[in-house]
DNA sequence: AGGGCGTTGCTAAA
DNA sequence: TTTAGCAACGCCCT
């Protein structure tokens, strides 16, 4: 008797604790795992603000792809393979489609929390409903459901902690051989494409991220980490050098965890397991668990709030009337603000599509300078309290790197021979600052504080204008 | 209703 | 190396 299952794959792009998988497998005498391409997500769109698509830009496109090789060789071990279709028009009614054609009982694919995913996915649900196909759509990119809580997350990390619990176990399960891959008729399966293939040509850049996609890679990364109990074990986020680069102050398993080909489930039972061994330990939020209850709690927050990748339209993001100028976004977007500490910052995410966390904290910073508290990162103070002779700047804006290290975080303020000595004059081959930063953070503050004192005055006016923490309004800036 | 405190700042002064 | 002052929002617990 055919028992034919799709396990549809989008995130979670990997074999090991895979709920989805698992269960496409139980009882199906034919599985087909699937990648539709989503045009949306991998090609160019010249009006995206960076080389990219509309939803990503190229780091991201690139690791991706890597992650589907890597999964097309774990399926292909276990007697099965990746099959990946064209998305034309849109991903939801190629599904829709096969679901029919290759007579499919089970479709099973992995919740998708985000607002993209939600409306993809209910498309698949009630087209496969109405066939009488049964749908299984496990949480398992998180380490709980995020519409726990009724939809009403704790707007605080420490009243999310508070609720948190322990995450369920990962799936032990492993496999020696998958169910055969069924018939696919006469659907046209596609070869992984390589970036050049969609489109993304003569790209002029000299270095590329060293981080590379996949289960395999993010598995290997793990137990790199995992080797170094002591440093698991003392684990302090804010303690992290964000000017280290070649060996990062951070696991940098963040990309893995974001397509899952780290399971985050799994990555908290590993931490755990070396918590146990050792002993003591940090916590949250300073320590690595914390750093994966960060990710959830976002993650749950993000699930409960309309528009939360938005300022207008979302109750709890404090609306500010930013001001406008193009001309010194497009500065901070491409790293030509004539700051040395922020530029090498950016040119690092666009080069390698990762930053350290307090790396994104100086450049978010720097472009709202918005932040009560009085916490405002200095752009040349910051940097050089890790790094005093800029070797990461040097790396990063290669066009300094004869700078003096007294010269390196203020060039502007080096006297011309300086300048000319290191084959880098100011305002020519490296960008004046393109505010003053004292003044800036000054006039950016009282202006911040009077929209404050304005919102708190017309709150019964109108009800999007309504509170906010700034734990949240920092997430805002991440985006 | 009211007070505590919030992931990780900076500068100046002791 | 440590500490005070900065100037003050709003969630959340009591």
């Amino acid at each position: 008797m055919e028992s034919n299952a799709v396990v549809w794959f989008r995130k979670g792009l990997r074999i090991h604790d895979n709920p989805a998988l698992d269960y496409a497998c139980r009882g199906s005498s034919h599985i087909f795992p699937v990648f539709v391409l989503d045009p949306r997500y991998l090609h160019p769109d010249p009006s995206a603000f960076s080389l990219g698509s509309a939803r990503a830009g190229l780091n991201r496109i690139r690791f991706l792809l890597d992650c589907l090789l890597d999964l097309d060789s774990s399926l292909r071990n276990l007697g099965s393979r990746l099959l990946v279709l064209r998305g034309h028009p849109e991903p939801a009614s190629v599904i829709c489609r096969i679901l029919k054609d290759w007579n499919i009982r089970k479709v099973c694919y992995e919740f998708d929390t985000e607002p993209y995913g939600q409306a993809r996915d209910r498309q698949v649900t009630d087209f496969a409903r109405q066939l009488g196909i049964e749908v299984f759509s496990p949480v398992s990119h998180t380490l709980f459901d995020p519409a726990e809580n009724g939809g009403r997350p704790p707007l605080t990390y420490q009243s999310f902690v508070a609720l948190a619990g322990k995450p369920p176990d990962p799936l032990a399960k492993t496999y020696s051989e998958l169910p055969p891959v069924g018939n696919v008729g006469k659907v046209e399966l596609l070869n992984i494409p390589t970036i050049e293939e969609l489109g993304y040509r003569d790209i002029e850049q000299e270095e590329f991220s060293p981080f590379g996609g996949g289960e395999s890679e993010a598995l290997r990364r793990l137990n790199e980490v995992l080797k170094d109990k002591e440093w698991v074990a003392n684990f302090e986020k804010p303690k992290g050098d964000p000017s280290a680069f070649w060996k990062p102050a951070t696991t940098v398993l963040s990309p893995y965890l974001k397509f899952g080909c780290l399971s985050s489930r799994y990555f908290y039972h590993c931490l755990h397991s070396v918590y146990l061994t050792v002993g003591k330990h940090t916590s949250p939020p300073v320590s690595l668990v914390g750093q994966l209850l960060w990710r959830e709690f976002f993650y749950t927050v993000a699930f409960g709030t309309p528009n939360f990748d938005q300022m207008r339209g979302n109750k709890i993001c404090k609306q500010i009337p930013w001001k406008d100028d193009d001309k010194l976004l497009v500065a901070w977007r491409e790293g030509r603000t004539g700051y040395p500490w922020i530029d090498a910052i950016m040119i690092q995410l666009k080069k390698w599509g990762w930053m350290h966390h307090l790396a994104r904290h100086s450049v978010a910073c720097f472009l709202t300078r918005g932040d009560l508290y009085h916490r405002i990162y200095s752009p040349i103070s910051f940097g050089r309290k890790y790094d005093p002779d800029g070797k990461y700047i040097r790396h990063f804006l290669p066009v300094l790197k004869d700078m003096p290290n007294e010269y390196i975080y203020e060039p502007w303020t080096a006297p011309l021979s300086i300048q000319k000595k290191a084959n880098c004059i100011i305002g020519k081959d490296y960008p004046r600052p393109v505010v003053v930063h004292d003044r800036a953070s000054k006039e950016c503050r009282k202006k911040m504080g009077e929209a404050y004192a304005k919102v708190g005055s017309a709150e019964e006016e109108d009800d999007t204008a309504a509170s906010e923490s700034t734990t949240m309004q920092k997430r805002k800036r991440r985006t």
